[in-house]
DNA sequence: TCTACTTGCTTCGAGTTCGAAGCATAGCTA
DNA sequence: TAGCTATGCTTCGAACTCGAAGCAAGTAGA
């Protein structure tokens, strides 16, 4: 006789629902301040944040949707807005004819670098205010590899992973 | 000469990065299994998770609201699915003539008994595969003050909190 | 190289979210 | 108790999200 194969245990139900109050807590108070900031959403700023943390400046839509996990129409449809503002720049891929590249302009950097000094408060004051240096590694040091599991782990048994589209 | 107020060192980006991806991709697992056992999105079951786990079956819509990090519009929103699916029943409350108390119904228990073993099974691979009973315990002991911390702070300095509308 | 399958992105429609404004009830202060 | 402010919820419009379907360009096998 084995376990039921994944019950959740008390601890782990409170661990999973201060998860999710506190991702839903930081997301809310940061997208205050990058509206307030730089008329941001999180979604915008998330994509130009890995364009500015790319060498390039630059990523493909699919690459860019997954790191951000956005589906694929959600993201042409902020590419669009970015693009109209000026932010980013649109190309199609050197290498694919199908891909589109998207490119942070220097009006993107420019704005990242405005807003990115009030979002630091904001995710300092409210996430690590209450936790010492030693937590913040202990804290990464947990969620990396569930991060790395859930990227690598098709989400249900067996049957194949549908990409979002 | 003190350092910046709230600057984020590399340990803490870290740990930021990979709590705000583990939160996406954890809600979106959940989201494809609450779809596919019984039609839910992720907001409705946390509102029947919500009032089933209060001893009346019910909650206020502003305590719901707070409780599950949702805005007073959007829960009167899905309160109206709700109750148009016969998941929850809405009355005003006896107390006070303006407020509105949700109660869970019979078919809302039932739904919620029809689709928690799969949640959890989600939750408990995505989530937990990956962490000890250890470090279950330590990622609750982490987040929970942080959450404290955020419910408890005004999140931006001096001025008030504007509550949701 | 023709055909079939795959992949990358966009378009589209339906559903969901939010904040502002509106309305009704409560509560406080003079 | 009259009037002012605060609170609780809903309505409304605009913005955003998603998946399905569609189109174009790559890829692999006969």
């Amino acid at each position: 006789m084995t376990e039921p194969p994944h019950a959740v245990d008390p601890v782990q139900l409170g661990a999973y629902f201060a998860l999710v109050e506190v991702s839903d807590l930081l997301r809310y108070a940061i997208e205050q301040q990058l509206r307030e900031a730089g008329g941001l959403t999180f979604v915008r700023f998330q994509i130009l944040m890995r364009l500015r943390l790319s060498p390039t400046g630059s990523h493909r839509m699919t690459d860019l949707a997954d790191a951000i996990v956005h589906s694929r129409s959600g993201l042409t449809y902020q590419a669009g807005l970015l693009e109209k503002a000026g932010l980013v720049a649109r190309a199609p891929s050197v290498d694919d004819e199908r891909g589109v590249t998207l490119t942070i302009t220097e009006a993107g950097r420019a704005l990242v670098a405005r807003v990115l000094p009030g979002h630091e408060e904001v995710v300092g004051q409210m996430l690590f205010e209450p936790l010492s240096r030693a937590d913040a590694q202990r804290l990464a040091d947990l969620l990396g590899p569930v991060r790395d599991h859930m990227r690598a782990a098709p989400p249900r048994s067996g049957r194949a992973r549908r990409r979002r589209t």
